[in-house]
DNA sequence: GAGCACTGC
């Protein structure tokens, strides 16, 4: 049996569902499921699952049905380190595995529907990697120059949406499938990841030993390799988990595995491909149908319809009560203090289980801060003898301590910790110790609008799977509950699912990556949610603007050339644009870019008054009169030549260090990348010595940015009001800008976000006549 | 005067 878990214990906290799947291995099952245990309570994600007799062997009607497991199956004993195999026979997907095997010998997708801790992530993989159909294969194929025997598949491809979640499980199921012993010596110099069965490949980060029959990879990172390898030739299996947080890349995928399913295989050499799809919640139906549905059923071969089985399995969950509100609630922040003081007050700190702080989700930073200051003020007046409270605000633009804050147990024994959390507990990362959540039922999401071109961020109501998610995050550690600041009838009106990514975003890269990976009609490409035809056709003309698709809307040399660069393609074409001779400006261009990719603003926002003063005495060095991109590149190029204490020096000027490094590991990539296209010679090593841009190098600069966003201009109009050039609507400056309230004869911004109002970011000042320039030369 | 969250040879 599996060990108890020691509670607030460090062990694999704050890294995502994904690391917490270490509950799996060391928590004890719980004994009764919430099916069983929870008649009075309302439905939980569990119970949902559980309530199917946790089995459905719907076979879609395409194969025939079996009497479970077949009993000549000799590969139920584990292979690998015998270490593990007590825990991992206690995971609940343990006993499915030779259920797993037989479906997949079968049929040539398996929809596996698990909750975390089922163990799925970590268990398929190897329960695959002895079956006949995984080993790798000498076959002939037709090439170009006549036929040529190449080797298809022995490896198996597990996608994640995240980076962190794929080196996490590379780590965990290298230390379960490696034989120990094996070699040690490598293992000893190099680590557990130098040899061995288990890979990962993340951008930044490849570990592939030679030998590697399971690699974790990004979705990103697979569509990337769909580039050199349009068969994926080296996979037997590709297993995409995490499917229901439908990424725009995982939806991209999807649509390039349908396609091997059907297609008929002679890129393989007949060797046939077998997907395993993978999501947390039930809700499945439309992914099933996507894979078994081909587009035209007349013009598919019998032969080549794909059959696809569906497979569920119980996670491990406590059970988690859930109140809603009789009445709606008029002011959500009075609501939440008093529900917080309700739960503090009535309930204790710690049980068998262990601590029982609250998390409460609400829809960004203001909210939170407002929030933490009402809680603070009401904690004062607790009367003696109840324990205190530690509010504890999670954010993704909060520093890295701060955020560590959140994750680490509180050391006073009397108090209790609230943690205020945006959506990024939601998935992202996981708080230990809680055991109350309260949910105000909403989130902040962005909105493409294709017409406008520009995007919104607006506060909007959550789906109910997202309301399920929350709820789930009670009943990690012991039983939870979950306070939900809406009521029943709102919930039951809520959408069952989020609208995915790719109805939400601007679609101009993922029509580049279809186009780049020979898809003509990209229109006709199979996507399990098609985006609007008006979304797809703005693109095109987008992408026609850029560069990047000829008049035939056939692909360019300039499109194939920006596919190759990790950045949306407005930035691949600045790019390109700054490596001609006459622009001369790669490297600049490399720094902001740099910049401006590594997530959000590297600037922090200060909090308090006085570290204002002094961070922005510090910050004045940087700024640059011609707006936020000369200032990026001052200060990247100021941080790259400080040689002593990088760390201090972020800290001096609050810039966000995590954002900092990630922006020196682009600039590393992109700059490795220019060298070998030819674009730029090897740049010397830093640290170099910083000398500022002159105006004249800053104009080309930007004029290098109009390549890219000359449809993001705007006028200063004879009211002081910044008009944009195309579409004529207001814009503002954004208050993070250091153009904030300056006037300019039109700017060039590369972001444009509807908030409070409609607002220009990474603005630049420019001016007119280069914007008429721009679209000349474009031409 | 204001800031959901991820990601890419």
């Amino acid at each position: 049996m599996a060990k108890k878990r020691k509670n607030g214990a460090g062990d694999g906290i704050r890294i995502g569902d994904k690391f917490l799947s270490l509950d799996g291995y060391l928590t004890k099952k719980p004994k009764t499921d919430a099916s069983q245990s929870s008649s009075e309570s309302p439905p939980t994600n569990t119970e949902a699952i559980t309530s199917k007799e946790g089995v459905s062997a719907a076979n879609e009607g395409l194969l025939t049905s079996r009497n479970g497991p077949s009993s000549e199956d000799k590969r139920s004993k584990p292979i690998g380190n015998p270490k593990f195999f007590e825990a991992r026979q206690a995971l609940p997907l343990w006993s499915r595995q030779d259920d797993i095997r037989q479906r997949l010998r079968q049929n040539d997708v398996l929809v596996l529907v698990g909750e975390t801790g089922s163990g799925k992530s970590t268990q398929v993989p190897q329960f695959l990697i002895q079956e006949d159909w995984c080993q790798r294969k000498k076959v002939k194929v037709q090439g170009d120059g006549g036929t040529q025997e190449i080797a298809v598949g022995g490896m198996i491809a597990v996608t994640q949406p995240r980076r962190v979640a794929a080196t996490t499980l590379a780590h965990r199921v290298a230390k379960e499938a490696n034989i120990p012993g094996h070699g040690k010596k490598d293992a000893e110099r190099h680590g557990p990841l130098s040899h061995g069965i288990v890979g990962y490949s993340v951008r930044f980060d490849h570990r592939v030993p030679k030998g590697t029959k399971i690699k974790y990879v990004t979705e990103g990172m697979l569509l990337q390799e769909l580039l050199r390898d349009p068969h994926l030739r080296h996979y037997s299996a590709i297993i995409v988990d995490e499917i229901h947080e439908r990424s725009v890349d995982v939806d991209l995928l999807s649509g390039f595995l349908k396609q091997i399913l059907s297609g008929d295989k002679a890129g393989r050499g007949g060797i046939p491909l077998k997907v395993v799809i993978m999501s947390a919640t039930a809700n499945v139906g439309s992914i099933k149908n996507f894979f078994s549905e081909s587009g035209e059923p007349e013009a598919v071969p019998e032969a080549h319809k794909t059959s696809v089985d569906f497979l569920q399995v119980e996670g491990r969950q406590f059970p988690v009560e859930i109140t809603h509100t009789p009445k709606p609630v008029p002011d959500i922040q009075e609501a939440l203090l008093s529900t917080l003081f309700k739960i503090h007050k009535q309930e204790s700190l710690f049980d068998k289980h262990g601590r029982k702080d609250i998390l409460a989700f609400l829809t960004g930073q203001e909210e939170i801060e407002s929030a933490k200051r009402l809680i603070e003020e009401h904690a004062e007046t607790l009367p003696q003898g109840v324990p205190k409270v530690v509010v504890l605000p999670l954010f993704g633009q909060l520093s890295m301590e701060a955020q560590h804050k959140a994750f680490q147990p509180t050391k006073d024994k009397n108090t209790r910790k609230i943690v205020l959390a945006t959506n990024i507990a939601e998935t992202s990362v996981t708080v230990p110790g809680v055991r109350f959540v309260v949910d105000c039922g909403k989130a902040k999401v962005k909105q493409y609008r294709p017409r406008l071109g520009m995007e919104s961020l607006l506060a909007k109501p959550i789906s109910k799977s997202s309301a399920i998610q929350r709820t789930g995050r009670a009943g990690r550690e012991g039983p939870g509950k979950c306070f939900r600041l809406y009521t029943e009838e709102t919930y039951e009106s809520l959408e069952k699912t989020d609208l995915p990514e790719i109805l939400r975003t601007d679609v101009l890269n993922a029509v580049l990556t279809m186009k780049a990976r020979g898809i003509d009609d990209v229109l006709a490409f199979p996507l399990m949610d098609p985006p609007e035809f008006e979304s797809v056709e703005k693109a095109l003309l987008h992408l026609h603007i850029l560069g990047a698709l000829a008049d035939d809307v056939s692909i360019t040399d300039i499109g194939r050339k920006m596919v190759m660069f990790p950045v949306p393609p407005p930035y691949a074409r600045v790019l390109i644009a700054a490596a001609t001779p006459k622009n001369d400006c790669l490297l600049e261009v490399i720094d902001i870019i740099s910049c401006i990719t590594a997530g959000d603003d590297i600037f922090l926002q200060i909090q308090s008054e006085e570290t204002k003063e002094e961070a922005e005495e510090f910050r004045k060095e940087l700024w640059r009169r011609e707006g936020d991109l000369i200032t990026y590149l001052t200060t990247i190029q100021l941080y790259a030549a400080e040689n002593a204490d990088r760390v201090r020096w972020c800290k001096d000027r609050k810039l966000n260090t995590r954002n900092m490094k990630q922006a020196m590991n682009i600039r590393k990539q992109l700059r490795g990348l220019c060298v070998k296209q030819k674009m730029m010679e090897q740049p010397p090593a830093d640290p170099q010595p910083f000398y500022p841009v002159n105006p004249e190098k800053a104009a080309t600069i930007l004029k290098c940015f109009l390549k890219g966003f000359a449809l993001k201009t705007a006028i200063l109009a004879p009211d002081n009001s910044y008009v944009t050039a195309h579409g004529k609507h207001v814009v503002a400056v954004h208050p993070a800008s250091v153009l904030h309230g300056q006037k300019k004869e039109a700017i060039m911004f590369l972001e444009h976000v509807y908030t409070q109002k409609n607002y220009a970011k990474k603005v630049s000042a420019i001016e007119a006549q280069w914007i008429v320039e721009a679209m000349e030369r474009s031409g």
